[in-house]
DNA sequence: CTAAGTGCAAAGTATTTGCTTAGGA
DNA sequence: TCCTAAGCAAATACTTTGCACTTAG
């Protein structure tokens, strides 16, 4: 695991690599991510950015955090650009697949995967929280969208 | 596992219990979420919908999608009405524990979790999907929301 | 010097809501 | 009859985009 100091290091270099620029903006969103561990949203990220850089735009918050994402340093968490789907065969949870190109999903049935029936209540139990769902989703490229690609 | 048409005649009694009237429209949303196993969209829901009983408006549609949803008899996949969170301290895939109610969110570290590291490359194998990522969220009420409750 | 980044405002999407009318129980 | 549901349009919320100006390399 590196330390903060040299991950900030290594993206910075990353980006310069990459024929990005390192802008006093683009640093003071970067900072802010690599130190706060609470999955803050862009605008939490941005009235941070602004503690100490007022003059950035939440826009540009925006291209940052995407630029990051696209570079795969960051991760996001609980958001589709894509529209809601609807699973209306069963209620009980259970993974899907999802190809990110032409937004099918699948059902996945793997029956090397754990027992995830029981996972909620072992996940209530240990950590107190009063479980009601779960998502379990697996993105990527399906096999069609494979081949059209070629 | 019910049969569709046992499925359709539960929920429409569970319904009627429940203080909702039965609509044409809504019989037409219900039948296409029980019968199509694609995943729709809302919209997609809609398009269905609009063949059999052409005026329903898509308002209406998303009321009645949002009824199924309270009631439990439908899944929504990868939507969430909250902001995107981003998580800047690892780039690599690990299960959240999402509050439905303060919109906190914590990294999950169960010891008896299976490992989940290498699922994505057996997905992988087992589908011929080329898996990017995945999610593995749970969603719940946090021990501190659950006393704020009370 | 020049291509890339910024800020602003406007545009886009997906979804929800308020209000009036229609219609199920 | 009474009260919920439908339909429409406007509102909302998050995110992206176009464009003129600025700035990093």
């Amino acid at each position: 695991m590196l330390s903060k100091t040299d991950r900030l290091e290594k993206i910075i270099a990353k980006i310069g690599k990459q024929g990005y620029r390192m802008t006093p903006q683009r640093m003071a969103v970067l900072k802010v991510l690599i130190d706060n561990p609470r999955h803050p949203t862009v605008e939490q990220i941005h009235a941070e950015v602004e503690k100490d850089f007022p003059m950035t735009s939440l826009a540009t918050t925006y291209k940052m955090v995407n630029l990051l994402k696209e570079m795969g340093e960051i991760l996001e968490i609980d958001h589709s650009n894509a529209k809601a789907h609807y699973d209306g065969i069963s209620s009980y949870p259970h993974p899907h697949l999802i190809c990110t190109q032409c937004h099918s999903i699948i059902d996945l049935d793997l029956p090397s995967l754990p027992d995830i029936g029981e996972l909620p209540q072992e996940v209530a139990q240990n950590t107190g929280y009063q479980i009601t769902h779960f998502q379990f989703n697996f993105f990527g490229i399906c096999p069609d969208c494979q081949e059209n690609e070629l």
